[in-house]
DNA sequence: TTGTGTGAACAACTTCACAGCT
DNA sequence: AGCTGTGAAGTTGTTCACACAA
């Protein structure tokens, strides 16, 4: 995972990371009910919307501020905005993609990316056959030319979708062109100066944890289990 | 996220599930080893190749039982053997992708996929007109065939990429034909029944987690006292 | 010596349970 | 009466530091 944040000194007025991670969830899930009559909803409704239990979303949005009402719940509107600033979803970021493969492709079509504060400012590939081309409305650029497309285009987020033997190649200069936060889904363990966030998504991974679980449920729980622990197979 | 583990309380003979989560970075730093001429690592070095501590090291692999050696290391090929085999990954693993947009294709493509234990045994999609084609040399299915393909073919990991309102029904399309494990790349929280584990990987999440901490590098580190008195409106 | 394995201290996160406001 | 906000208790995860084996 990412470095834990803190700033450098004084005392921590941090949000918990693991607050911070669930803060997305709860927007999404109030963005879906600000489209009906939903003026307020209480905890117990956003939590059993976002998936996980009322008391933690009590406590995470009391990090952002006593935005409730006592008898009544929080206002849909005001919480959305609120979220949204506390993200910084209220300014929009300019991201660049590199690697435009099928994942690369898939990546700069995703729709919810532009959804919310996030614009595509430049798709980058080594392969001079690609450059030129547009993807997703966006011409292809050459990584050699990442200097001045992060600079010209206040870029601050890298996604790194190459092949891994070329991700901390990217990543490097991804950050020497100045980038401060990467998202990597190459499947390598990247290394990033202080200051500089990353993030990864691996596919690799997740199902390796699915599989772990998986073999769980079909190895017998230990002996003497009643009524022959009915694994479905 | 997943809900906690599946099964009987007995005595928790099990492995902490940060643990199980840094499993497969250590495989994977393990096994690029193995490809050199390593025959044994300290917890040290596996520690610098996953991008973590080696405290921790330590602690993960212990949970696997005593597979070190004092003073000299892990035998790495070893090493291998037995994270693998916790993972699961010593056996195949049967897994359906359903939805075949751009991101369908890129997972369906993704090398690492077949790389350790999994192996695409069905793709799946709505769209008539896709029916039949051969994607990464498997043939589209319709997902009306979903039961009959999970039982033929022995499917227990589900991967859903369709788009977010597609994704509960699918869901539970995929848990009705007997798939016990989900993966699930659609932007939004799914349900599902016990004994089913879930987890998800979701792109616009990760944005929104790296545009939080961007915006706090700009903010001047230094205005800690606005909140700190008082009723805050 | 070197580097593992682990009890113990520490830190982060979750859940409980209820006081207090509306 | 209903629902937030939060101390306190409980749980999980991380780091320390050192005994001990090779």
């Amino acid at each position: 995972m990412a470095q834990s944040r803190t700033g450098p000194r004084g005392t921590d007025r941090g949000i918990p990371e693991a607050t911070v991670a669930r803060l997305p969830v709860y927007l999404r899930a109030l963005v879906g009910m600000s489209e009906g009559a939903a003026g307020t909803v209480s905890s117990d409704a956003l939590a059993v919307a976002s998936g996980v239990n009322s008391a933690k979303v009590r406590k995470d949005l009391s990090h952002l501020g006593s935005y409730g009402t006592r008898g009544v719940g929080y206002d849909v509107q005001y919480l959305i905005y609120q979220i949204s600033r506390e993200l910084g979803l209220t300014q929009d970021w300019a991201v660049a993609i590199v690697g435009l493969g099928n994942l690369g492709h898939a990546l700069a079509n995703y729709g919810g990316f532009v959804d919310r504060g996030f614009r595509i400012a430049a798709l980058v590939d080594t392969d001079r056959a690609r450059v030129g081309e547009k993807v997703a409305g966006v011409v292809v650029s050459h990584l050699d030319d990442l200097d001045r497309l992060v600079a010209e285009r206040a870029i601050s987020i890298g996604v790194i979708a190459t092949p891994a033997h070329a991700a901390q190649d990217v990543c490097d200069r991804l950050v020497v062109a100045g980038v401060t936060s990467v998202l990597n889904f190459a499947p390598v363990v990247l290394s990033v100066p202080d200051g500089v966030d990353l993030r990864k998504v691996d596919l690799s991974i997740e199902l390796q944890i699915l599989s772990f679980h998986e073999q769980r449920k079909s190895v017998v729980t230990d002996l003497g289990d009643r009524a022959a622990a009915g694994a479905p197979r």
